[in-house]
DNA sequence: CGTCGAATCTAGTCATTGACAAGTTTGTGG
DNA sequence: CCACAAACTTGTCAATGACTAGATTCGACG
């Protein structure tokens, strides 16, 4: 984007070539984190290579060593939040629990989120993704066929389609600010726990004394 | 983006501007007209400007004076939009209707539904933008506060909230190719309804004989 | 019928970007 | 110690968005 009259924090000097470590050390690293915080601010779209290498401090054709180009990056970035995810979700009780974990690793990771779903911006062959991908979607799949409340026993996979799409829904909604409004300064994952009790009956509260 | 090796269709030969009207007649349209094509099949983000003249036959600086920049065009179609949603909206008898209406308008309006609620793509400030986006948001009211199940009648908001969430979810993994393995070839909108129909009961069926 | 201003479009330019090519430096295993 | 691979650098090119200045056409008013 050409001359760009937003925010724009002045770039540290680069020291010169000669007084400066030839390797990085951890550049993929470096890249990857300074790619997530600069989609969380703007989205994939606002997200430039070059800027990029200009925060690690290295030149402009560095980044492409490690990610190849922009979809790599953006793919690797996806792959790395559908194993998040997967994790994640692994650890849930039940379905509703699930969707809450949902949401907040939406919060957590927004950069991930918001370009884990988008196949135009990423490599569909590359195998780490396909694999992450087959993990978070095994995940979202379990969630729906172990503990969920009886109106769901009918059609699992209609469950699960309607499940996926009140969380992905929600956390979409939410990440671009279109909830600001009605959710206010309220806690969202407890909104949303709140919402879905709405639609779908509250496990049996836990058997404790 | 440089050395585009993907698809590349020949441009037709644009003739001398001796030999060609001055004014093209309805520019603003032919530009939102291909616009809307180009981000239906690649998202917003590979939208070009200089693209979009050139299928118009316009020089590569005539949108900007219909739109000003690439943001005012996303704005022009994120109005519309939402003017064309408030429409299908108003039309709806229940709630679930609604909500149908509301997949069937994304997938029949995909480019403007991809842009629509995506605040770092619009120029927030924009007068047409804001008054049709009340708009919509006032039938996405009315949906919720009139003909709606019993069982969300105990907090409209968040009904509110779970029904936007529930359709926005699943208009959002359709468009994006993510429900494909789910759905299959049956008709996404068919899909949908059944799937509410497990989250909150039906309506009573109407009276035929 | 003329003319004058506004609307519409063209042509040229600049900074910036992604991709690519070729060279340089550093680490590593034989 | 030496060949070779990995990690970076510099240089370049086509394409883009935004901006400026100028050309053409339209239309309203006299």
């Amino acid at each position: 984007m050409p001359r760009s009259t937003t925010s724009q924090q002045q770039q540290p000097e680069r020291p010169k070539a000669s007084e400066r470590p030839y390797h990085h050390g951890d550049l993929r690293r470096a890249i990857l984190r300074a790619a997530l915080d600069a989609i969380a601010d703007d989205g994939p779209s606002a997200l430039s290579l070059r800027d990029l290498a200009r925060r690690a401090g290295v030149s402009h054709a560095a980044p492409a060593h490690h990610f190849k180009d922009r979809t790599g990056l953006l793919t690797a970035i996806a792959a790395e939040g559908h194993a998040l995810l997967a994790a994640a979700l692994a650890e849930a009780g039940d379905l509703r629990d699930a969707g809450v974990r949902y949401v907040r690793f939406a919060r957590e990771h927004p950069a991930h989120f918001q370009v884990m779903f988008r196949p135009e911006l990423l490599r569909e062959g590359d195998l780490e993704l396909t694999t992450a991908r087959a993990l978070s979607r095994e995940q979202l799949r379990t969630a729906v066929t172990t503990a969920r409340p009886e109106t769901l026993d009918a059609d699992p996979r209609l469950a699960g389609i309607a499940a996926w799409s009140l969380s992905h829904g929600f956390a979409t909604l939410l990440l671009s600010d279109n909830l600001d409004a009605v959710v206010g300064d309220q806690d969202p994952e407890e909104v949303f726990r709140t919402a879905t009790e709405l639609l779908f009956p509250s496990a049996p509260p836990s058997p404790s004394p």
